[in-house]
Order: C-alpha cells, then sequence, then structure tokens
DNA sequence: TGCAATCTTGACTATAAAGTAAGGATTACC
DNA sequence: GGTAATCCTTACTTTATAGTCAAGATTGCA
C-alpha cells in the first residue's frame, strides 16, 4: 500500500505550476529540473495531466504548461484518481464482478475492508486542495494532521 | 496507491487461518485450495507470515499452520507491515535522508502528504483485528465505516 | 518561408513485483 | 529404519510498472 512514483512525480509537477504566479508557465524543461527527473518522464505525466483537463498546453515557442484551474479548485483526490485511479481494482476480480469463477464471491472478508480504506484515504485527498500545499511545509502537515486527530478523538 | 498483490492475499491466507476452531490448522495446500491461489505462491506469504511470528508452522505428516495468536490480538496494521512495510518508502529519498542532492529537501510539499496519509491509513487499520473480519462481511464493513463516518462528521 | 523551440505520440528498454518450480529438510507413523 | 506428508529455501520465469528515446506536429518569430 504505496503511493506509486506517478502519483508523487505527478503530484509534484503540478505543485509546480500551483507555485507560479498567474498567467505563468513553466516548459516541460523546466518543470524536469526543478523536479529531477528526466524531460522524458516529465513529458509523460503533463500528457497525462493535459488529457485529464488539470493542465492546458500550448506548443511552440513560448509554450509551455499552465493549471487549467486555480489550484483551490484542484484537489488531490482528483490528481490521484488521474494518475491512478486503481486502488479498487483488487486482485480478486469478484470486486468488479469480472470473475465469475471467484472462490470469494460469497463469503469475502476482505473486499469490505479494501472498500472502507479506498473510502477514508479519498476523502482525506477530497479535503485538501493543490493551494494549501503550496504553503510552508508546515501548514500542508497541519491540515491532514487535523483531519488524522478528528477521526482519533471521536472514538476517544 | 494501492493495495498490493502480497497485502491482499496474505491478509485472505490469514483470515482462513483466523475462522478455524481453536487448536485446527490447515496445510498448505488447503489454504491455496481455499484462496484460489498455487500452493507455491501460498506458500511464500506464509513464510513470511511465520517468520514474522503471527503464524506458526509444524512440519511433517498433520503438519500446517495455526495464528500465532488470537484473532483479537492481531490487529490489520500489523499484517500489512510485514506483507509491505513500505508506504513510507517515497520515490524521492529524502524522505529517509539517504540521497542527500534531492532537489526537494528544501521544499517539499509532498511529504507532509505521504506521512499524513500513512498516518491516516494506518490508525484505521490499527483499529481493526482479524477477529473482526471473521464475522459477516456487513459486521467488518460497519466497523471500518464507522471510522470513516467519525472524520466525516467532526469536520462538518 | 524557414528555423528554433516546444509539446505529442508510440515504441522501446530497464527495473521491480508477482508468481512458479524443484530439490532439501523435518516430522509422524508404521 | 523407511516412507509419505509436509514445510523450507533458492533460483527462475512471467508480468506490471517506470523510465527512455526518437520522430512527428505545432507555434512564434525573423
Amino acid at each position: 500500500m504505496k503511493v506509486s512514483a506517478q502519483e508523487e512525480y505527478g503530484l509534484r509537477c503540478l505543485l509546480q505550476l500551483a507555485r507560479l504566479a498567474p498567467g505563468e508557465s513553466l516548459t516541460l524543461g523546466q518543470i524536469a529540473e526543478r523536479e529531477g527527473i528526466s524531460s522524458a518522464n516529465t513529458g509523460k505525466l503533463m500528457w497525462l495531466l493535459n488529457k485529464a483537463g488539470l493542465v492546458t498546453s500550448t506548443r511552440g515557442t513560448k509554450g509551455g504548461y499552465m493549471l487549467a484551474r486555480l489550484a483551490a479548485d484542484i484537489h488531490l483526490s482528483e490528481i490521484i484518481k488521474v494518475l491512478d485511479n486503481s486502488m479498487l481494482e483488487g486482485h480478486c476480480k469478484s470486486y468488479t464482478g469480472l470473475h465469475e469463477t471467484c472462490v470469494h464471491t460469497d463469503d469475502c472478508g476482505i473486499r469490505p475492508v479494501i472498500i472502507s480504506l479506498h473510502e477514508i484515504v479519498q476523502s482525506a485527498l477530497e479535503r485538501i486542495t493543490l493551494a494549501q500545499l503550496t504553503g510552508t511545509e508546515q501548514s500542508a502537515h497541519q491540515a491532514l494532521y487535523q483531519i488524522h486527530k478528528n477521526s482519533l478523538e471521536v472514538r476517544g
């Protein structure tokens, strides 16, 4: 259970764009340099983000990438979904009903756990926007920590 | 961000053992058959779980696997940790301080998010025991859903 | 128009995760 | 002791993920 490379670096690239002043843009090379990854790899990620409508791109000289919306309107849940929307694709195919001979269809104690985990993570990601991550490291951490702490307090 | 195959099937194998009456055990072949995966693969998973002290094994005729503790004393957090304890091993090596030239050391907006996500998931897994999963599908789901719902209610 | 800068696309390679196979070691039973 | 059942261990194969490369398409500018 880990954040994939694609998720992490894609999010990093978006964060670079979110830190720009309004109207500014960055080229592939600039993003790649700031993130310390190759242009080729960055290109692949930006293509995904562009296809999903999270960024806009312009080609040719003076081209580059910008966020398609305000950073405050882009939630982490949407970003993660674009970069790897497969958390619910369990290895047991019965989740999606595709594999009818699966031995777990009747008495599966695992599926509800995976579904609940997905909901918990998703609801945390829905509460954080790109804009919140552009602040200091401390403020971003506090925002998420608050969510975590809340869930602890209620249970006692 | 998904549950790995090793995590899912390892958990499934433990659940088979948790459903046994006290003193009963299952062989590799029996576990494999019930889970619909190969004996070879099951053997690898059980070896991991045995090494970590979650199950005990006896060799030879009449051998097999049992839980090393009561199912009510085994929390999902421990199981996941054994099967894939790498959620915090981010792709950016600055998380662990291993990669000193990482461009993100000073101004990393991502690390706190990953750390917080880890804490949120971990705290949910700490609240669920294997015993809770042996009940009906409904009861297990409800246990986790409650945690999720609590975190929502506090935020309003 | 021609050139340079840029994004786009598809095929390729490398690395990590998952799964398989086979022989060795241990135990129970006769 | 011998034999059959079982777990243990290492090496191998397959598959999925990550990352790279090179050629193509679009744009701005002289």
